[in-house]
DNA sequence: ATAGTCAATGAAACCGGTTTCTTAAGTCTT
DNA sequence: AAGACTTAAGAAACCGGTTTCATTGACTAT
């Protein structure tokens, strides 16, 4: 009558059960060719009957590995970032492995203390997406000699495994691109500066291609805002209010282009007839906004799916400091058309 | 030499280091307030300098509980999901609790699966997004004898711990206002009924609420279709290429209504002078479209932080058998206006 | 037939903490 | 000053598996 009558069943049980000793009841699951084929099929009735549950708590300590990794996030709710878990977790499933999620809220610090416990629940390997990284972590790590990859980062860290994208080139083609259309009155919109170096290296980037094409824009058609569709509204306006107009946009991510593109339709001004607009990363948005996004396509569930085969190739022991960078494509739709012939 | 030398710390180690027994390091990590305070010191002292970092793998073993709990999602790409993950963490994160996500990819069976493997691990608590559930898979789970938390469900479990949202009210509250600006020729537009049950939910109250107001629509002013954005826009077309055309669509969520705007915009037709459209959801779309959204703002990140209350409740001991709406609130901004004048 | 292998199994040590049970040393009480 | 109680700390059991080591019986080689 007692509620709490919580009898617990072991492998011990499940040993009893099957009239086995604990040590091959446990080969049984662990090891099934070490045993005989009669044991063997005992012992599976038994976990049957006894409905049990393996306890990888245990079984964890002795074999000092958890068949976790652990995933280091900035920012859970940046949809950039959805897919990117997902193409982790398909490969962990396949090998099944479980997966923990700390997010560091782009705090180095938050970082170190999340890094720590995730040591602490003795994952076999960390992923981490956050843009930068201190040297106390890398020393944690090492000391811990967990494997560890670095998704995205904007450089090649050489004595790390890490997977990227190639930010720079992309942004160069696409420049490239727009200027191929006959634009020569280009404007930049971006977020921040100091958002993440990602946005610096891609805001960097476009900024020195115009200029070596010898285009480099006046100040007022350079504006950096922050995300929120209600700033990036404004900044685009911003632009595209001044006496001399420009005839493409280009900007360092989609929430942007999609912005402006809104803006445009606000101020009446025809995209792309009269205006150019072109993105980043192609996320939903870009195939939803009227006239769809000409952007860069970045793949980022393969970001997961190959920072989790490094890391698994790591775990496994092979030696792996390689960077790998992942190929962008630019998709070409509506937003991106040949300026309006008057102003060329 | 040899590279793999690594005489891991424990806190065996830090006893002897501080000249304390193993039973009176472990007290001091654990409970203070259980040793003098000269030990206290030699031990901190001792776990700083030898770089400790504790094991919470056998913790867990002897204290039977895994500071952990787990969630398991239908898609993790979807990123209405992801404020909840959100808050989820925030609240895990104040108690020191790890978070395993799962995900079951809409599939009954798989959601079996993770469940079995979250117990494995030994989770504390389990919060599941799926929209059904089965009896195994309740039953497992009161054997196991972990709390479950059933999130966003489409009616009151009564048995169960449940989160939600009233879509319901919500959708019937929105018909109202819609009506309430003069509309008559309402049409509906909402994603596959079979999709989830929140959606038939949503779409059956909308088809309720204008039956009872007189206001049927006629079969080709409902339309379903996929989520995505090239699906959705073809069935906006749909009904707004009728030789008849509504002067309102109740969309049961965003990604439906930005795409009938977009299309509107495409079919030119002004949004909202000669088309009213309403969402549901509001996410960061609704406010980025031209015009924005009118729809119904649903608190995610909520759902998620009390999600977690919930399960910390029970894991302590608390009996909740409650299922808790959180509110909902109507947005108006300019997606929604009276018709035309002709038209009434 | 006898030593040598090998396969199948059990007993017991072990993983790294927590916790119970003791013991030793104070601190009160009266 | 002796018994009762409290506090501080150590020894050892324990959590639930895995793994080493030892044992046994069967089979192969000579």
């Amino acid at each position: 009558m007692t509620t709490t009558r919580r009898p617990k069943i072991g492998l011990r049980d499940v040993a009893k059960y099957a009239n086995v000793s604990l040590a091959t009841a446990s080969r049984t699951l662990s090891n099934p060719d070490l045993v005989s084929q009669a044991v063997r099929e005992k012992v599976y009735e038994a976990c049957k009957a006894l409905n049990y549950i393996p306890n990888r708590t245990a079984r964890r300590l002795s074999q000092h590995r958890s068949e976790t990794i652990g995933l280091i996030v900035p920012d859970i709710s940046n949809p950039l970032f959805a897919p990117t878990i997902d193409g982790l977790r398909s490969v962990l499933d396949e090998n099944d492995l479980g997966l923990m999620i700390n997010s560091a809220e782009r705090d180095v610090r938050r970082e170190l203390a999340q890094v720590r416990t995730l040591l602490e629940y003795g994952v076999d390997g960390i992923v981490t997406l956050m843009p930068l990284h201190d040297d106390d972590l890398m020393a944690m790590v090492t000391a811990a000699n967990v494997p560890l990859v670095h998704l995205s980062p904007v450089c090649d860290l050489g004595y790390l495994p890490a997977v990227r994208f190639d930010n720079a080139t992309a942004m160069r083609e696409m420049v490239g691109q727009v200027i191929a259309q006959g634009h020569r009155r280009i404007a930049v919109l971006s977020g921040h500066r100091s958002a993440t170096p990602i946005v610096t290296e891609r805001l960097d980037t476009v900024l020195t291609c115009l200029d070596t094409a010898g285009l480099r824009p006046p100040p007022e058609w350079i504006a950096e805002s922050a995300f929120g569709s209600t700033e990036a509204r404004a900044a685009a306006a911003r632009i595209l209010t001044q006496p001399e107009r420009p005839t493409a946009i280009i900007c360092t991510g989609d929430q942007h282009a999609a912005a402006t593109v809104m803006e445009a339709h606000a101020l009446n001004i025809d995209v792309p007839g009269a205006l150019s607009v072109t993105g980043c990363n192609d996320v939903s948005l870009a195939r939803l906004c009227h006239p769809r996004l000409t952007t860069i396509h970045l793949p980022y569930r393969e970001l997961g799916t190959a920072a989790a085969e490094l890391l698994l190739a790591t775990i496994q022991g092979q030696e792996v400091r390689a960077t790998k960078t992942l190929p962008h494509s630019i998709v070409m739709r509506e937003s991106l058309a040949p300026p309006p012939k008057e102003s060329s």
